[in-house]
DNA sequence: GTTCTAGAAC
DNA sequence: GTTCTAGAAC
């Protein structure tokens, strides 16, 4: 029975994109627009008739689920409608989450148009408001149904009125074009013959121009913003110290070489007191974060880089950021697309140069899935259910912060009291030293808010980058009850020794280290390197340079020999070829949602 | 919900 | 002649 074909596909569960405990999101099969997800609930619930006030608890999270579909795709949710046909055709209610520009194929019929752009649509707000003050939805009178099929065809984006669907669509073609930057001149596209297949290679090739074009003017920004002294954090006579503008982490800076360096590919061992220089600020940089020690932060380059001017990346390893939105943001900074620094120098150092990744290769890492956290052995091929993940890491590492902030506090104030000891006595009473406790701790809070509100210690430090605000309306976790647990489709983890070891995998800081397998390799028996200590980065310790060889390597552990080590010949980078961390072998508990179906499901079929 | 198709509209 | 719509069937 056609009705029942939603309940059919939300039985595969391959078809679902997230889901939470009640509800499932799942595509349109027949998307009327760009992007148009549907999201049902678990509980069989027919339709949109059968709701009452008592529903709309589910109501809130088949909402909430919506924008979290349109997060995970990387949309904005402005340019999305979200409700409910007033007239359904399908079984088990279903939320509607559509973009507004209405450009598919599969918009073919008057009835596609109205039933989501007149009083046919319902939308999430209204019906729940009507839910609240009349506990019941009812259906419209026949009359006033069909009024509203034959409502004329107006632009949702403008006063037109077209005279048939094809009109309206081509209309919306514009509409879509003109958002996306094209010319009018070149918007009028032709129509083949063959329905709904609509010739815009010419208008895709022009608008390519175009975009390649303003991109070359973005990617020019980081020239034009190493001049501009506000938005500096530090500055020298060979590079500066950014913020990124849209940091992928709590901390996120670029160090900037003045020098006209188009990428790190263009470097040669001339460069090498360069980036000598260029940790140094990173250094400086780090050591003015009192919120964060030196070892959670990553600095390297990117492979692929954007940007037009050679910039370090110096980000912290939480990677919980809003900015971080997209796959091949995840992929930039947690595969082998991200150099680190230290391998980077060794590259310059032993062979002069640094090779490059092919196109093919760069496009490969940039979606690879699954997504690995750099934290543990959780892998989800969803950003947002990482993004959930890491959120649980950031949350652990701050409980875990404020607690050895309060015990350095009780110990500086045992330290005070012991002082005051050997002034008077008498011993200070349990009340007392609770008494004493608090307000140290209230002294503690007041001494931060001070340096808060210290604008020139804040112009110095740079500004706590980019701290989460739960609270924000785009963060996907906002106002999310624990109990529905958003993880989406989760995927068995690895439990067994047949998974690689973590250090052989991308998104390690030993990415670009070389692998057991690979012979040859001058690095093979190179022990992991240890994170990176706080107070090894002093200023004062350039061990980068290559004056520095007979000295302890900053990031090695103090007995490992030393890396900067006689010179080899290699005619290739120094990493396993085409490993990517998804051919890892599979674990015995293979994905849940790959083909087979459920025995309880054959009653769809 | 879709596809098919006859007949209206152009 | 082609394009478009709308009802029937699924």
């Amino acid at each position: 029975m056609w009705r029942l074909n939603l309940i059919n596909t939300i039985a595969d569960q391959a078809n679902w994109i997230i889901s939470s405990d009640v509800a499932i999101v799942i595509a349109d099969k027949y998307p009327k627009a760009q992007h148009h997800y549907l999201v049902l609930p678990k509980a069989e619930i027919s339709s949109v008739f059968n709701l009452t006030r008592e529903h709309l608890p589910l109501l809130e999270e088949l909402h909430l689920l919506a924008r979290n579909v349109v997060e995970v795709r990387g949309q904005q949710w402005n340019d999305f409608k979200v409700g409910f046909h007033a007239e359904p055709s399908l079984e088990r209610v279903h939320l509607h989450v559509i973009s507004q520009d209405f450009v598919s194929p599969c918009l073919k019929r008057k009835k596609h148009w109205t039933s989501f752009n007149t009083a046919l649509f319902v939308p999430y707000e209204e019906l729940r408001d009507k839910l609240q003050s009349e506990n019941s939805f009812q259906r419209l009178p026949p009359h006033a149904y069909h009024k509203l099929l034959d409502s004329p065809l107006q632009c949702n984006q403008c006063e037109r009125i077209c005279i048939n669907l094809p009109k309206l669509k081509e209309h919306l073609l514009e509409h879509l074009l003109n958002k996306n930057g094209q010319q009018k001149s070149v918007i009028y596209t032709k129509i083949e013959t063959s329905k709904d297949k609509i010739n815009i290679m010419d208008v895709t090739e022009k608008n390519k121009i175009k975009m390649d074009h303003i991109k070359q003017n973005i990617r020019n920004e980081l020239r034009k913003k190493i001049l501009d002294k506000n938005h500096i954090l530090i500055e020298s006579d060979r590079a500066v110290v950014v913020k990124a503008d849209y940091p992928k982490a709590q901390y996120h800076f670029r160090v900037v070489a003045k020098e006209d360096i188009e990428d790190v590919t263009k470097l040669t061992s001339d460069h090498l007191q360069l980036l000598d220089h260029m940790m140094e600020l990173a250094v400086q940089i780090i050591g003015k974060q009192d919120h964060l020690p030196s070892r959670n932060f990553r600095i390297g380059f990117k492979a692929d880089p954007f940007w037009d001017r050679l910039n370090m990346h110096v980000i912290s390893d939480d990677f919980y950021s809003l900015s971080m939105k997209r796959i091949k943001h995840w992929n930039s900074f947690n595969t082998e697309l991200f150099l680190p620094f230290q391998q980077a120098y060794m590259m310059l150092d032993s062979e002069g140069a640094i090779e490059t990744l092919s196109e093919v290769e760069f496009q490969k890492l940039k979606e690879q899935t699954p997504l690995h956290c750099n934290q543990c052995d959780f892998q989800s091929p969803l950003l947002l259910a990482l993004k959930a993940h890491l959120f649980t890491h950031w949350q652990d590492k701050e409980s875990e912060r404020r607690t050895k902030k309060q015990m350095e506090d009780i110990v500086k104030l045992l330290d005070e009291a012991k002082l005051e000891d050997t002034a008077k006595p008498e011993a200070a009473s349990s009340r007392e030293e609770h008494e004493i406790t608090a307000s140290t701790s209230q002294k503690s809070m007041d001494q931060n808010q001070a340096v808060g509100a210290d604008a020139n210690a804040y112009h110095q430090c740079g500004p706590l980058v980019n701290l989460m605000n739960l609270q924000h309306i785009n963060n996907p976790f906002r106002n999310t009850p624990a109990r529905f647990g958003i993880a989406a489709k989760t995927h068995p983890q690895p439990t067994n020794s047949m998974y690689a070891p973590r250090p052989h995998r991308a998104g390690n800081p030993l990415a670009y280290a070389p692998r057991p397998q690979q012979g040859g390799n001058p690095f093979r028996n190179m022990p992991p390197r240890p994170q990176l200590g706080g107070n090894r980065f002093g200023p004062h310790l350039n061990r980068f340079g290559p004056q520095s060889k007979d000295m302890m390597p900053m990031f090695a552990a103090p007995n490992q020999q030393p890396r900067f080590g006689p010179k080899q010949p290699q005619n290739h980078r120094p990493r396993a070829p085409n490993q990517p961390q998804n051919q890892r072998p599979r674990g015995p508990n293979q994905p849940q949602n790959q083909g087979t179906r459920a025995p309880n499901q054959s009653k769809f079929q």
